[in-house]
DNA sequence: TTGACTCAACATCCTTTGCTACAA
DNA sequence: TTGTAGGTTTCCATGTTGAGTCA
């Protein structure tokens, strides 16, 4: 009889011949001539299985262990968050949820874990979210939970694992979980971790984020690994009820003479040398071609570097923190968070204002004293480049200052995300965002909303 | 166990005007 | 006539992370 089972990465079908059919007949399966085996990519396992009860064939399947998990959650869902799960299991238990942050992701994860009861992986970006699910798992579970990553290795029934360390272990352990979480699932387009989605073997799957699409389309193949969208809800929606109210306010600042010709002289040598040289910028993939120009012609590489100039200009202007210093004073008694995009400044502006600091410079026990500190009131500001943006328990704020900031649609997101947290007396939160006026920074705001 | 270090991976990095070939 | 898509495979810089190694 044919049998199914996991090995490597893949699932392996012995005696396909004989139940009479061939490679060519079954998803994803190709032969293997010199070992007279036939193999899937493991994660076209639920595919492979419907297409042979389609046709009605017999097999044994040991792909996945049989056991079963008795659990129960405390939770009470929202309506928008059983809607969310809902949709999710309507669609044969896989697709992505696409849900602000703050809007309880993870309540909605362990309702689906929950509720399949089988052996289940959840994959994170950061050791900070591997020990956060951690504590959530093993506290409303109580039962062990698996952990690989951050320097431990155990395998429970319940497993939390980096995206790192699941690229690492996903061959060897691939057959052994039935369901996978994908926390921050827009992660899975990366060139490498897309190998996490292939090599696991689990037929459920559920994808969390605030921001499936991404720039380089690669939410097609997270589709395609873990399903489609199959539930979103905007912050608009949310706020107000669930979320803070929140306005933004772009505040338009002015380039000092000095500035001012700096930028345009470093501006004018990038636009000129684009002129020159015919070529044209109409998306991404146009720039990374001058990129690689870049590797062999000193003239393109001059052009990038003055580019670069340019930017640091515009995002870290005289006025901006000038600016900084107003907003800072009309929100005395408020929690402020500052962005910027370059450390530099971080640093910079920590030394005038006082603010303490986090970078990817920040160590882990300094990083944890600050947002501590932050959460407890001592400290009622604090300013960072980008280590902020996600994967971090960053406690609530009510105001935001983006200083600088590229034009991604996800960091904006994630930015904003951190100041909606329900207030307490119910009030609302404010982004100001920063831009330096008749310079590309305009552009570069527009596109990130 | 910790801290300092290296390494690899990931993400962003984008002008403002109009050329050319081809399909509807 | 009008509207629209058009070829690409290594990598200027900066910021950030996780894993691994070693003392």
């Amino acid at each position: 009889m044919l049998t199914l089972q996991f090995e490597d990465g893949t699932v392996r079908l012995d005696g396909l011949s004989e139940s009479g059919l061939s490679a060519a007949d079954l998803p994803g399966v190709e032969a293997d001539e010199r070992s007279l085996v036939a193999r899937a990519p493991a994660h076209r396992y639920a595919a492979l299985r419907d297409a042979l009860d389609e046709r009605g064939v017999e097999y044994e399947d040991r792909v996945l262990p049989a056991e079963r998990l008795d659990l129960t959650h405390s939770y009470d869902l929202r309506d928008y968050q059983r809607e969310a799960l809902d949709a999710w299991r309507a669609n044969g238990d896989r697709g992505v949820l696409e849900l602000p942050t703050g809007s309880g992701k993870t309540v909605i994860a362990v309702a689906a874990i929950a509720a399949l009861g089988v052996p289940t992986l959840v994959v994170v970006p950061t050791v900070d979210l591997l020990e956060q699910w951690r504590r959530e798992l093993e506290t409303e579970f109580e039962v062990p939970v698996g952990q690989f990553g951050g320097g431990e290795q155990t395998r429970e029934a319940i497993t939390v694992s980096t995206y790192d360390s699941a690229y690492l272990r996903a061959e060897d352990v691939g057959g052994d979980f039935g369901f996978v979480v994908f926390d921050e699932v827009h992660h899975l387009g990366g060139e490498g971790y897309r190998d996490v989605g292939r090599l696991l073997a689990a037929p459920a799957r559920l994808g969390l984020t605030a921001t499936f699409e991404r720039p380089d389309g690669a939410h097609e193949v997270v589709a395609e690994l873990v399903g489609p969208k199959v539930h979103e809800l905007s912050v608009d929606e949310l706020a107000g009820d669930h979320l803070a109210d929140y306005e933004v306010r772009r505040v338009e600042v002015e380039l000092t003479p000095e500035e001012r010709e700096a930028y345009e002289d470093a501006q004018g040598t990038f636009v000129e040398y684009l002129k020159r040289s015919n070529l044209s910028l109409n998306s991404g993939s146009d720039y990374r071609k001058l990129v690689m120009r870049s590797g062999s012609d000193p003239r393109a590489r001059e052009a990038l570097l003055a580019k670069q100039r340019a930017r640091r200009i515009m995002m870290n202007s005289d006025a901006k923190v000038a600016k900084l210093a107003s907003i800072l004073d009309r929100h005395r008694g408020d929690r402020v968070i500052v962005f910027t995009a370059h450390t530099d400044l971080v640093y910079r502006l920590s030394e005038r204002f006082l603010l303490p600091a986090v970078t990817s410079e920040t160590g882990a026990a300094e990083r944890r004293e600050i947002l501590d500190r932050f959460r407890d009131g001592t400290y009622s500001r604090v300013v960072t480049a980008n280590v902020l943006d996600e994967g971090v328990d960053v406690p609530d704020a009510n105001v935001a200052v983006l200083l600088s900031g590229s034009g991604s649609e996800r960091e904006f997101t994630q930015r904003l995300g951190r100041i909606l947290r329900p207030k307490r007396d119910g009030g609302s939160a404010t982004l100001y965002e920063l831009v330096s006026v008749e310079t590309a920074e305009e552009r570069v705001a527009d596109r990130r909303r």
